[in-house]
DNA sequence: TATTGTTATACTCTATAACTATA
DNA sequence: TATAGTTATAGAGTATAACAATA
């Protein structure tokens, strides 16, 4: 694509960064609810999938190392996370959910808006193509 | 839409999460190859449009006045914007991009890799589709 | 020696509250 | 008295560099 767009792919960009900008209000302010910054709101629901070592939680939220050891920290204090032991490699801690944690993700997603308002205004025919054109996009 | 969306609608609420990660990722690297970060970069081309009193930045990006204060501060330091008075009214004052500061808005548009490159492989009826989509989904 | 997690440091963004100058 | 912008403060996220324990 040429360094100056058509017309179409510029308001197809500009109504992707509104899109943008209001999945990233709606999981900011659903995280507030639950009294966490977006950045805990993440890392939790990445634990909810599979306890991680420290080292592959900043890999997945793309941060440097030293900077998980403050948001495991602050989630550990509020009883939503616990660090493991890894028997293999004594260097290593693998952060878990804990059942509370689970639970405060669980009703976080309940929380998010976006999710489920503004494609209730779409057909199903219109879900799937949606759907097809963003596999596309990120494929 | 119940609290249990159908999987089709629970796909497409996970792609657009990878969409809005993949945009924020771009806009932060293209924002630092600038030597600006995320909020510097969306303020500096809010006022690429047209130039703003601080309260009025403030609303446009969802935050307390107080914080545009230290955001036009750095932004002024490097000659990217600068504070004009407001004649009408004494206490206000108007924030405006220099020429430079227009400039660098414009590079960082250029930069923005994923404003071109997923959108290209989608052809042009493909392009409309989503517009329309996106335009309801959008309200 | 290399790697894992942590600590120390500095910077930015953020909200809140108090302050100033205007209105 | 109300409003616009600022300052002061505190908490959180971020990167960098240095460190301890382990491999």
């Amino acid at each position: 694509m040429s360094r100056h767009p058509d017309p179409l792919t510029l308001e197809v960009v500009e109504l992707i960064g509104e899109v943008v900008a209001r999945f990233h209000e709606d999981y900011e302010s659903a995280a507030a609810e639950h009294s966490l910054t977006g950045a805990q709101a993440r890392l939790l629901s990445l634990l909810c999938l599979e306890p991680l070592p420290m080292r592959r939680l900043a890999q997945q939220l793309k941060c440097e190392p030293s900077n998980v050891t403050g948001i495991v920290d602050r989630l550990e204090a509020r009883g939503l996370v616990e660090r493991q032991p890894a028997p293999a490699d004594r260097r290593v801690k693998v952060a878990a959910a804990t059942a509370e944690g689970r639970k405060v993700a669980r009703s976080l997603r309940e929380t998010l808006r976006f999710a489920r308002e503004p494609l209730a205004g779409l057909s199903e025919e219109e879900r799937v193509a949606l759907r097809d054109t963003l596999r596309r996009m990120l494929g």
